[in-house]
DNA sequence: CTGAAAGCGCTTACAG
DNA sequence: CTGAAAGCGCTTACAG
């Protein structure tokens, strides 16, 4: 075990030095010192020791990404895209739940892990990043999700204005006309997609109904199921809802499903986020799919980029394309 | 930034060996000294650099848990409660995807992350564990799953014979007669799976018949639908199929939907893992539950326990509790 | 192209 | 209880 840079050295007959320019890949070094380098490392089966490394450069190739719950559907989806295309850029990514907790997430861009993390990708929940300021991390982050980052970090999201109008127009063109929409309290995210939802009726010239606009205290199928049921409990149901998330969505089926009700024929359901869950369900439901690993990709790069002193002072501020997938339960 | 120990000490009027006296808890320190060093860490907002401490104590309190897909329901939720598990013993989780893949799972393994990382929780698809040797990790090693350990590691798994007997009685005990299997082929998980199926149909003195045991490529919904039509296309189809984990009986149940079928009325479907999307499915799906929470609490346990250089030579082989639990997809 | 040496920020014997 | 010093395994100016 434990075989340093310096035992690799004295096996080749060469300075750490040029052990160390062989594995950073340095120019100036003849082919026959690169193979006698190259044998050595590998009868000595060498790893480099990253604490070491990281110590001395001040850069440890490791990047966070703080998320509410990896255990939910949409997160674990994007999580898994992350990583992937951090590792195809010889980057590893911890994963930090924060449970949605602002004292867990002041704690990871607080600790920023002991310096060891280069950046991090980071999706709020219960921080304000308006209330964020460069001093609190340190270190180059960049933002996912409908927070406005106030100018101060990158950020990438889906416009969700827009996805949200997409999907409410979808329902209007089905000729429905009492749309109600489930998700709108709370978080910001709430209020972004309940603005493109007004906004489409606005546009079809229809008031919104306060009534059909219903609260969630959280983005989880139990939540769905219990907002549908205040649905059917109005004196005139809605014929059509559009869920600000698909985890709502099946919510919503379950309890339409045990009140006999037809999806679509009765009612019309649209989600949000396209998890794999919604595609095999029956009906399969019709959703906004924002392009999971473009997301990934661009959340990545950007962080590199700026891990690199790239950017300057100016933010960016990407859009994640979407489609809306129409399925059965809108579609029969 | 980057505020050291020894700017801590200058500040508090102590040497740098109080002040990591103070930091690491250790005893024959006043209050009085004590007090001034946390004074000053506070208003240097001081962070102890980890590579720096893991360079020196050989220790970086970072362990690794290797899995096939992090997206999959049934990592997700697995990861999510090992990360929670550990960050109660003050320790960070590492995910892995190895995506099955051997040279991936190789990889982890032997790079250990240049032995940044204490210790590595295991679950391996494509790599055999009775080929390793604790000579390929160097360091402690804890496996999960259904492969056995060959008596060279810690491990914690599901007893699956027993909980595929009690799946698959469950359903004799519905007076079905033709009970199909889903997932038998490839990996060990089908074969130890199919052992207690088999054993199951024997005890109730039924011959098993090789054309209801089907192989599924992978264990994901796909796979099920897949499966499921192969199955209704069988001269005399099943009343009952026991599918060996969640995401193949939700693909199941999708081809039951489209194939006009009712569930359980005409077939019964059960399940293995108790992933979320299976308790708001319509119908709701019975599945053998294993107690993740256990899982994960006592896999972070045992690894920290042999880290910490307990255990000697003989390893542990414990046994996650599980229940059936019982929903409509069976009962109506 | 290579060698000798300093230093990243800690922890830890070793003296006092 | 505290101080001065070595050393964990790297990378990197600095000379040659």
């Amino acid at each position: 075990m434990a075989t340093r840079l310096s035992d690799v050295a004295a096996r080749a007959g060469v300075s750490v030095k040029t052990v160390s320019n062989v594995i950073n890949d340095y120019p100036h070094i003849t082919a026959r010192t690169r193979a006698k380098v190259e044998a050595a490392i590998a009868a000595l089966d060498y790893k480099p020791n990253v604490s070491a490394r990281s110590l001395r450069k001040g850069r440890s190739d490791f990047i966070a990404l703080a998320i509410p719950e990896m255990g939910s559907p949409y997160f674990a989806e994007l999580g898994a895209a992350i990583s992937r295309a951090a590792k195809r850029r010889g980057i590893t990514v911890l994963i930090d739940q924060t449970e949605g907790e602002s004292a867990a997430e002041r704690f990871v861009l607080d600790g920023m892990r002991g310096q060891l993390i280069d950046g991090i990708i980071f999706s709020p929940l219960a921080t304000a990043p308006a209330k964020l300021t460069s001093a609190d991390t340190g270190k180059p982050l960049v933002l996912l999700g409908e927070r406005p980052a106030g100018g101060q970090f990158d950020r990438v999201a889906v416009d969700s204005v827009r996805a949200s109008y997409d999907a409410t127009t979808h329902l209007l063109s089905l000729g429905r006309h009492r749309i109600a929409a489930i998700g709108v309290g709370g978080t910001s995210t709430g209020a972004v997609r309940r603005k493109g939802y007004r906004k489409a009726l606005k546009a079809a010239g229809m008031p919104h109904d306060p009534a059909l606009e219903l609260a969630a205290t959280g983005y989880h199928r139990l939540d769905g199921a219990a907002s549908m049921r205040e649905l059917l409990a109005l004196p005139e149901p809605p014929d059509a809802v559009f869920c600000f998330n698909d985890l709502l969505a099946l919510g919503a089926l379950r309890t339409l499903a045990d009140a006999g009700l037809r999806v679509p024929e009765d009612i019309a359901v649209v989600g949000f986020d396209d998890i794999e869950d919604g595609r095999y369900h029956s009906p399969s439901l019709t959703t906004i799919s924002p392009d999971k690993e473009w997301l990934a990709d661009n959340a990545v790069a950007l962080l590199l980029d700026r891990i690199a002193g790239n950017g300057g002072s100016t933010h960016r501020d990407l859009t994640v394309p979407h489609t809306l997938q129409i399925r059965e339960s809108t579609a029969g």
